[in-house]
DNA sequence: TTTTTTTGTGCAAACGAATGCACATCTTTT
DNA sequence: AAAAGATGTGCATTCGTTTGCACAAAAAAA
């Protein structure tokens, strides 16, 4: 009873609703005349047209779905912030899920977004997804599908990914530089392709400059749980260790903070360096050098090349990959280069 | 094309649309037996109801708007994720919008959300609105708004906020008993409620324990840039100062480092406390003493409070109030209670 | 003046589902 | 055997738009 509609209007000013329809979208068939006392009125009663009606008619919308595994987290975040941007400026609208790393929570979110009828969807696998059929299912109903970071191998679809492998191939080769020799590496489950490409970088840095590479040093370590666990031991069993690299900020802080608890000095003694560089490592003592991902870029690319595929902009055939640069952001857990 | 209507399904079986429409609700003038066909065929053919025309034609749904003023913020990407699991919990989509401490962005999310039409708003006030006509303009189109954390004092309507002033005071008086005595305080804009709130906790701690109250000591300080000016301030006008409440966590971690650097002991010269929980007091050196804000059971509440009103469960007239506890959380920034 | 073209409107049928009402058919009651 | 009730379906309309097509009225050309 409060909104009113197009018959409204059409009623008002003794006119058929097609010629209200048409005078409001500027259609050129219809008189400056009508079109000018039809758009004032419009105005003056706050006319907003009913998008369910258009959309049904039109059998296309605006909204676009997004599902991230985690929420309270800085990368996912920012990457959201960036999507809501681009989203923004092109006119769409995001509809948000919340994976919670859970799978089923994970399938629910693409029922949900189908349901909804969703132009789109940009999403970012779950740690515990193992099955690709809900993922498929978005493809087989017509839904475009953009993975970001997290991408579904299983799944031919465009994707956004950071340069795992580099960043991880300069962060390690920096503390090398530093004169590390011992480096260990606190990663995560290898089905992750960010988690093992981040190991390969690992691994080909330590080749490429003639330092052994050796398995014990890898270990899977993403929680903060798991650093008070590991991080201990390693620290016991290699008495020449002098760096860790980390797959996130977090294990970074905590490992920080295990090793200067065991009496070493950071970076004199050992060094540490993270992965995202979220507002934490300004705050540790000191603070934590760290691979930058450039979460928000990601994100506004992500957006732009899912409208791009829903708009038949972006019309090649075939699986589309966009590669984010990572920077190593230098900062106090690292030492200077050896000249 | 590729999906399926209840018209289809009728043609398919030789009913008729509104037969079928009427066996899959399970009405119960539908034969036992048509339902069976119906919900069977329709299982099988994998047949999904067009929302968008559900909606229309019930002009009811399920869709409730998010409004924040930050993302990439422990505290609102907490709540965001608390509102998250209320929702879909109860089967309502969330439409999410950033307003990113931006007026003009928030004026326009609320646009947005009421072109969508949903059924509910939940909004927390970005830093720079000073003109509510936006906010009435939801309650005037007869969509349901509670505000939550960041309250907009011009409206009347449903709110959820933090105990604020208990937070600050019980924080304040704490340090107090561990046997502070210059307590300075790094806020906010007094026209935040949240701001002005914790500011009067702060005082009232303080008289209540017959310290002096001195202005000097209360300053507006909610950034990193700012907390870099003026604590460096603060400490070379007052050497008696011996603690900082501050407005969160950040400029707690912020002030910790300056407050370190400038050669003090924390917490045997100065205490600290931030205000929040977030992640970061873990990994402060040494970790932060804090005010958790109970930021998930925040979102919950919130949204369960906005779905009541929607589904009209919650039928008290007038403005409802609803106050989430603080809880002082005490790490390694404050010192132990002197006996 | 008649025919043709232009110009502006309106009619009606969609889009996919929900629902009050009418109507057959079958069962029960009188 | 006739009337009344119960049971299951279908018709038609509605929600608010969009859009192909027909069609008046006015302007231009013949």
């Amino acid at each position: 009873m409060s909104q009113i509609t197009l018959k409204d209007i059409a009623k008002a000013l003794n006119l058929s609703p097609s010629t209200v329809s048409r005078a409001m979208k500027n259609h050129p068939a219809i008189s400056a005349e009508t079109r000018a006392l039809v758009q004032e009125y419009a105005e003056t009663h706050k006319y907003k047209p009913n998008t369910l009606a258009m959309q049904l008619r039109t059998n296309r919308n605006t909204t676009i779905g997004v599902i991230v595994p985690e929420i309270v987290h800085y990368f996912f975040s920012t990457v959201l912030a960036g999507i809501q941007q681009e989203a923004e400026s092109e006119g769409y609208n995001l509809l948000f899920c919340h994976s919670n790393e859970d799978y089923a929570r994970e399938v629910r979110s693409v029922e949900t977004l189908l349901d909804a009828r969703v132009c789109g969807i940009l999403a970012s696998q779950s740690k515990t997804t193992e099955k690709f059929d809900h993922f498929q299912e978005i493809i087989d109903n017509d839904v475009h599908l953009v993975f970001f970071d997290r991408i579904c191998t299983g799944i031919n679809t465009d994707k956004v990914v950071v340069d795992d492998y580099a960043g991880a191939y300069n962060a390690v080769e920096h503390m090398i530089h530093t004169g590390c020799q011992r480096i260990a590496f606190l990663g995560s489950t290898p089905s992750m392709p960010i988690a093992n490409n981040r190991r390969m970088g690992y691994e080909d840095a330590l080749r490429k400059n003639k330092l052994p590479v050796d398995k014990n040093l890898s270990r899977i370590c993403d929680t903060v749980d798991l650093a008070r666990e590991i991080v201990p031991k390693l620290l016991k069993s290699d008495s020449l260790l002098d760096a860790f690299f980390c797959i996130n900020d977090e294990v970074a802080a905590y490992c920080m903070q295990i090793v200067k608890s065991a009496g070493y000095r950071i970076p004199e003694d050992i060094s540490v360096c993270g992965f995202t560089n979220s507002y934490i490592t300004e705050v540790t003592d000191p603070t934590l050098t760290t691979v930058d991902q450039h979460g928000f870029e990601m994100g506004k690319v992500a957006a732009r090349l899912l409208i791009n595929r829903i708009e038949g902009k972006e019309t090649k055939p075939g699986v589309v990959s966009r590669l984010i640069k990572t920077e190593l952001v230098l900062k106090g857990s690292t030492r200077e280069v050896v000249q």
